[in-house]
DNA sequence: GTGAAAGCGCTAACAA
DNA sequence: TTGTTAGCGCTTTCAC
């Protein structure tokens, strides 16, 4: 027996002592066995490559160590049936919570509901299914594009394009939508040609770029939904010899490890993923702890910060003056 | 029972029924305490993000899961403490076997040696122990730092510098051997006042390759010991205006994602992450099968490819021509 | 304040 | 081929 008030501190030593001496390992696996309970949480991501899901899952694996639980963790490498697989092995390994952030590509969501049904506390974050009465922690997305945009009409520029992710992803939809809301805030009108939608790899971005200029080579300024594509469109910006941000300014989203690297540097909003991470186990482990059902479903919006570097920089800040 | 020859097929038949019936779903953590194993096995990695342990990780994941094993991921943060807490955390969950990529900064195996005296089956990969009794797989850095430097002999750099890392840690060691004697070999001196050592964040580059500049102003190439440093190197050689590659090559190593991202494009070795830890993964399940002590401790050297970009393309390349 | 006993859900061994 | 049983190592309960 481990530390428990009503055994006397005599005994306690002697115990102690022949534990060490025997060498005594506790078998955590009988405990979660008998408690009902493994102490394990598991944790379904699109992938860990990329700065922003690993800071989630940093900010997942302090807190819950903290708390004594492990970590599980699945990368569904974007591809909804591997996520549908990652759900039945974290079923299998009887964690007592779910944390999921969802592909780019699933649109069904039953193994989603059947962790719901077996009764297993699940938290989304960051990518979501949207609907009432889930628990889920999210960035306002659309604050960062509207933030975003906004910074741009500041700077100057009025044609500006959006390069833009798969519409049924919450986080590409707000982001959309906030870029949209801050244009026509500032009486500029949001016209379709000056949009284009993929699933935003490099390559996604040099295409969207190049179609974008072709459908309008006026334009002064993109803000893309990731920074990934903003990298892609800043390499066509230059190989047509375009001056970013002079010519066309430039805002990403993510705030990737390479946004400092790349020349200029990168303008984008940042995600607060440790942040995400952290406060996702939070809302977890009240739930594990109260029973899925004795806790009303919340959800968090955390909000995004704008990094405003050389991409976007047209008029000298304040504090560079 | 779940499927054993010497079942007549319509008992089987009854009981799948039954079983779907009843809604049964297998306690996997009941089976685990009675058989001994948790069929989980653990990872410490200094960090997830960055490109090459991500890549690991997905190997070590694919492989395992196919396998039938779990994975749990520690991140130790490069710290030597926490990665004993790792270890710990990894034995409190009873896995069947440990998966190590050692931190910067460790120096003290104690917690390696509490494994392995449990019996616990134990195999490095990239960052390892060195000892002659531990399983390891490891890339060929010795032979990464040669070719790297090599090539840069062969585009014409007679006076070449390095930016090291910790010369306790084997990669960074063999590394820094390799460029050495590729020195040796083509009856060029290795000098000190050509050589940096840090940690290789990217501050610690820009600030090795200010230094380097210093002591010998006419250097005309750097190998460095990974990527992050490089892009630090190049922003000071851009700073003082020396051209990449003309005035100074750039050879890096890792190869991560923003490597063909910077301007110009970094040269760097790759390091075969999914490679490594799919292999790492073979050789641990192989002694969890085994049995540890029933198995010679191996190790696997696993060739890097060098991929020459435009940091260190002096000569056309005759693919180019 | 302490010891004994039951049982978490499964599997392996053995009896029928 | 099938049914029964013991026990993995722990926690919880209850009698002492």
């Amino acid at each position: 027996m481990s530390n428990h008030p009503g055994i006397s501190d005599a005994t306690k030593q002697r115990v102690w002592e022949l534990a060490k001496q025997l060498n005594y390992q506790p078998n955590h696996l009988a405990a979660a066995l008998r408690k009902g309970r493994s102490n394990t949480l598991g944790v379904v991501v699109p992938h860990i490559d990329g700065h922003f899901f690993a800071l989630v899952v940093k900010g997942i694996e302090t807190i819950a160590n903290r708390a004594g639980f492990n970590v599980m963790i699945c990368q569904s490498n974007e591809d909804a049936a591997q996520e549908k697989k990652n759900i039945e092995t974290l079923l299998n390994a009887q964690v007592d919570g779910i944390l999921v952030s969802v592909s780019l590509y699933t649109q069904d969501f039953q193994h989603i509901e059947e962790v719901r049904r077996r009764g297993i506390p699940l938290v989304f974050f960051d990518r979501i299914m949207e609907s009432a009465d889930v628990s889920a922690v999210v960035l306002d997305d659309y604050q960062g594009g509207y933030s975003a945009v906004q910074h741009l009409i500041e700077q100057g520029c009025r044609r500006i394009a959006h390069l833009g992710g798969p519409q049924h992803l919450n986080i590409c939809k707000n982001r959309f939508q906030g870029y949209a809301a801050a244009l026509r805030e500032h009486d500029l009108p949001v016209e379709m040609c000056r949009v284009h939608f993929s699933d935003l790899s490099i390559l996604d971005g040099s295409r969207g770029m190049e179609q974008l200029l072709l459908q309008d080579p006026s334009l002064d300024a993109v803000f893309s939904c990731n920074d990934l594509a903003s990298v892609g469109a800043m390499q066509v910006l230059k190989r047509q010899g375009r001056r970013v941000p002079h010519d066309v300014a430039l805002v990403g989203f993510s705030n990737e490890l390479f946004a400092s690297l790349t020349e200029p540097m990168l303008s984008s909003v940042d995600q607060r993923g440790e942040e995400m991470g952290r406060t996702a186990v939070h809302l977890l482990l009240e739930m594990v702890a109260q029973g899925p059902d004795n806790v009303a479903p919340r959800q968090v919006l955390l909000q995004p910060e704008l990094l405003v570097r050389e991409s976007s920089q047209l008029i000298p800040s304040e504090q560079t003056l």
